[in-house]
DNA sequence: CATGAATGAGTGTTCATTCAT
DNA sequence: GATGAATGAACACTCATTCAT
């Protein structure tokens, strides 16, 4: 399973052999088939010894935690980079993204057992925050997700386009500065104390092409 | 090409045979070899025609804008949402990342001409933003990507688990969230006017497993 | 046509495409057939086109020659090397043995149309040896074989294994000298007037492995 | 490897199907990707396997030979065709006269490989025929090549011409005769004792057609 | 008369899967 | 339990052939 796991993300499910899997692990082609019922079962077998015991391990740290909130969510994502991201595992998770159309079930599978607990943890998290009047009071699903979202983020990254980039990414220093701007927003004089004010009205449709905004140009400005 | 856009998104490179394509244009098997020479030429031709123009549009409203620049950074991601991420584009972001490592000169050539350029489009951004006072001083290439994440993961998302999850995630609202959290930040009481504070010190090692952190335990509490 | 014969030749019959030709020829693929119903018939039409006319005008010499039949034998290979061998037709030669089990009725013509004239034609000139009492008595079939099989070994070679020989073979100097071996042999005192003798009996089994001929084998000397 | 050597041979190399040369063996298509890496190497295998033990054999007679060159002769050629003439391999040889053009690699190993050792057995012969003063002084090379090529006319015509002709060839028939004639000549009466003497002029252009040698068409007359 | 876009049967090649040993 | 030889369905790609223009 580790040489299917290595290969597996390193080609993507299509590009691997099984001959490959097998020759990489030191046995016959035919003998995957004693362990496996075919590809797609390894494939599923693989997605799961790997993700989950990482999930769990992840969800032991929270109630012990002392100290306050930020300090808890840098904790969190910097775990969850170290035990996660700089896995293998997070090779997988990008599989799992590149192939979800082609596996359904996987993908299913996959938002129940790990999205939908790590929302949970961090919905137990920003509760903390908020309980505590650290945190203002926020949509918990959309914050949560502003915060998962550069994680899977950095996994995809790695895994695509990292290795060919000019600049290379830092993911502690990156998570670090996320938690940093999130937590303490990035205008100069924010708010203190207030609930995060609504968004300006977006002008009416800035982006189109001129030809299509002919008539009323000038609604493209804001005011 | 339009069909090969859409069997390719939906099954991804290896999944979609040039029979269906054929097909689905309407035409027969050897008619798309008059027009590419293979398959992937086909899929090549496919992300740079479907791939530049959107950016192109993308790059034309920043310098006509007036407002506020965090009126401009809505401005810019929701659009950014709506000429890309709505359309079939992102489903070919997506399908890149997924099979960057099988087309290494793909991705190389999609790192320098769509990511670079995005970076320098929202280092413009945060420029302006500083030299007008609005935002704090900040490192403008993290938070470039941590403005950029959360629309890549909106795009990987909606191809990948986003049909199957059981919440439902609304793009825009995400996006209008994700701005406003940057902005202001979750914190309560931010500090006004100050450079944003380094984080806490980490604790020593909190995820790893009890059997590798034996000889001191006691090192997951804070300090 | 040309530009057929010339593929043909190059690279046989089934590696030469139909668009190469017709592009070589300087017109669209639908254009050939227009002229030729399909492939097949254009194989044959260019053997018959340039085929026939050669050998036509080499059956013009005989009857108007004057000398020994030593020189007009010596003239009529040259003749046939300098017309046909050094034509394009050698070619054709070439690829209509190769191809012949592919195409058992243009063998067939070939076989009628030209080989058996062309036997014809040596069977009247060593007749007139024979009639004028420079030749001695001798087997027509096997002794035009003799003088034919030099000739069709020439135009083989040129187009096979030739171009890619260490020692070049000069056509003309060859025939020369096969003209003059056949005709006055490689003895250094052969016995005039005489019929050729019959050949020593063959020992038995001379190229058989020891293993094979253990019991006698001193049967391998002459005897 | 026999089911390709019998399919190669009776169609070629481009109108054999690689299915058919599986289900010749008694195989599947899939089989035959096991043991080959593909068409051509398959070729190439049954090139080699065949061709070379034939040559290896024939090249053990020499030395041990006890009688006459002339006879040493007939032996070589007979043993040749007994050896070779008469098995598959001289329908490789023909085929890879066939394919020369498409396989130069092919050639330039069967040129050096067969060939130029064939030619060295040949030099060999004549050399001892002169040294035993049976022999004229002669041109090895052409020699050589003058006992060879109705040799490999001989392998040309079995797998080409042969099944469709009219008349049939007795190969050793033809053997016997050739050897005869190029030894005692076909001249009623040779000179004894001398070198073969220079042919006579050639006529000027006795080939050409009227409408090339308007100018001197006398000329065309021998004297 | 000429074109060239379109076709689709055919073939080389791959690889997941099986099973006798 | 393990093997590895064998399978055959599947697919990328080719090219002779057609036909509307």
């Amino acid at each position: 399973m580790a040489a299917a796991l290595n290969l597996f993300v390193a080609r993507g499910y299509a590009a691997t052999r099984l001959e490959d899997v097998a020759s990489a692990a030191g046995v016959s082609k035919g003998t995957v088939y004693l362990y496996f019922a075919n590809k797609e079962e390894l494939f599923k077998a693989v997605v799961q010894e790997n993700l989950l015991p990482a999930l769990a391990e992840g969800e032991a740290l929270i109630d012990t935690f002392e100290g306050s909130t930020e300090a808890l969510l840098h904790e969190i994502l910097m775990g969850w980079w170290e035990l996660i991201g700089e896995s293998p595992a997070s090779g997988l998770t990008k599989l799992l993204m590149a192939e979800s159309g082609n596996f359904p079930d996987l993908a299913q599978y996959y938002n129940e057992e790990v999205i939908e607990r790590c929302d949970r943890l961090f919905a137990r998290i920003l509760a903390r925050g908020v309980a505590q009047g650290e945190f203002r009071e926020t949509d918990v699903d959309l914050t949560t997700l502003a915060l998962t979202a550069p994680m899977l983020f950095l996994m995809m990254w790695k895994h695509s386009f990292g290795p060919c980039a000019s600049k290379v990414l830092e993911p502690k220093a990156f998570i670090t500065h996320v938690v940093a701007l999130v937590l303490h927003g990035l205008l100069r004089n924010p708010v203190p104390g207030a609930v995060i004010p609504p968004p300006p009205p977006l002008t009416a449709q800035p982006w189109r092409t001129p030809s299509d905004v002919n008539g009323d140009a000038n609604g493209g400005t804001k005011s």
